[in-house]
DNA sequence: ATAGCTGCAAACGGTTTGCCTCACA
DNA sequence: TGTGAGGCAAACCGTTTGCAGCTAT
């Protein structure tokens, strides 16, 4: 564990949901590049995750976030939920198909509860 | 409906699972932009729909097709799944939350049967 | 004449690569 | 003294933008 490395996992931790250019934003003086390296490095070592949250770059955790993630196409919105959420999913898709899947990449899309009202009202 | 855009309907109609760039291939001649374009048109008529089946570039695909997409993240497989599998996850979320889920955008990522065998034997 | 579609080239955001230097076992 | 980590610049992929020319009203 380098400085920079360990600068680098206490800025996913101070940041929560961060992309790799906030992250390097979050410790100057070290290369974005590094931040790269260093995240794919952390990864691998279990210690952050990574989801994709829209079109733009991805968005870094601790592992210890255990939460899905509802992303709305309309605003942009990005809300934490249960992973209970989907232990009927997982379940089905592990005994029926043997499908082992990751909860931490887990996010779904959709629009939230703000903008499907926004759209219900503008249809009036 | 001009000539291009037949052409790259039919085109998604034909491939099934196209990425931008091999929709441009099925339709040579055709600018690569005037894809980019045509599908965001098509898209919003309801016509093709897109979603992302891994770190690359979308995949579009014929508005008919509802089935949800299972993805592997050790082989890159993508593998079809019915979309009842997540009727109830749908429906908690809209009644919980008030959030409406994107069928035809929603991917799960995890480990295939094939993957998770190869992974077990070698831990021997 | 006018609006809209197309193609081309350039810019763009996010990421990866190559290479050279440095620190440290 | 050799292995690996970091920095820098350039390449890269996928996508978007600006602009000029064409086509069909």
């Amino acid at each position: 564990m380098t400085p920079q490395r360990e600068r680098i996992l206490g800025a996913v931790r101070e940041l929560g949901h961060a992309t790799p250019e906030q992250i390097s934003d979050a410790v100057s003086g070290v290369d974005l590049t590094t931040v790269y390296r260093t995240l794919e490095l952390l990864e691998e070592l279990g210690l952050v995750r990574h989801a994709h949250l829209g079109h733009g770059a991805p968005s870094y955790r601790p592992s210890e976030d255990q939460h899905i993630h509802l992303v709305c196409h309309v605003c942009g919105a990005v809300v934490d939920a249960s992973p209970e959420l989907i232990n009927s999913l997982e379940e089905q898709l592990r005994s029926e198909r043997g499908f082992v899947l990751d909860r931490s990449h887990f996010t779904v899309f959709g629009r939230c509860h703000a903008c499907v009202e926004q759209s219900v009202a503008a249809a009036d």
